[in-house]
DNA sequence: TGAACATATGAATAGTTGTTCAAGTATAGT
DNA sequence: ACTATACTTGAACAACTATTCATATGTTCA
């Protein structure tokens, strides 16, 4: 805040861009919800959950198919997966000794068909 | 590719697992699709890039309005707004020596009330 | 012209992140 | 019990990112 001249009180009060950021410091978006957001847009913006997420939009997969499909190793698909399921993105269900994962909300991919308008429009 | 016994061809064409792997791999986004969505969503996977895509959604805001608002340096402000801009997420306009920068997609508050409602549920 | 202001930018630095590698658990088949 | 398979996990390392600091550019006002 800067300091003004007894003066000034009138431009002080009238002053636009003073009010404005008052306002908009009363509509700030809560902190924490701040931090959940850009969680989640950090979460889906990498390539490979991308990936992992778009093949799992059909039908459930193991870390196996997953890894084989993405041509990387089970290690990094099932480290990848785990930061999707600390994000409750993906689910899985255990069968014997391989683990189905499969997405856990739908809103992920609205904003799949959200994000690709942006990037499909020019 | 695993490799299987002559005795097993029918176990290799029936194998379930090798068709999903197989159409999914046709079904792919693709490559530069993949790059362009993640980078959306990394930019917009940042508190600081949050508060200033929100701060703008009402009306456009100088440098040093969100530096207020936000209680940080211009110098960082400006920075992101560099990222920003460079993903095409806000516009700017000079007027003297001031510059105003305002929203330059409409996806992009899509976007936020889709992570919103993932965000606010639960 | 000179001082103050608004913003931009490059370099540096601390913190974060994705993949690999090596080792671990757990289940299935022989 | 042994071996192979499916997956997980921790440590390590390289690559990237956000902020700071110092400096530069361009504009306004006296």
């Amino acid at each position: 805040m800067t300091v003004k001249s007894e003066f000034c009180d009138m431009c002080e009060i009238f002053n636009p861009d003073q009010d404005i950021v008052g306002m908009l410091k009363e509509n700030e978006l809560a902190t924490d919800v701040v931090y959940k957001l850009a969680e989640i847009f950090k979460t889906i913006g990498d390539p490979t959950r991308i990936r992992i997420l778009y093949a799992l939009k059909e039908r459930e997969l193991c870390v196996c198919d997953l890894s084989e499909l993405l041509e990387m190793s089970s290690s990094a698909i099932s480290h990848q997966l785990r930061v999707l399921r600390n994000h409750k993105l993906v689910k899985f269900r255990k069968e014997g000794r391989t683990v189905y994962y499969s997405l856990d909300d739908d809103h992920v991919m609205c904003l799949f068909g959200q994000g690709l308008q942006h990037v499909l429009e020019d």
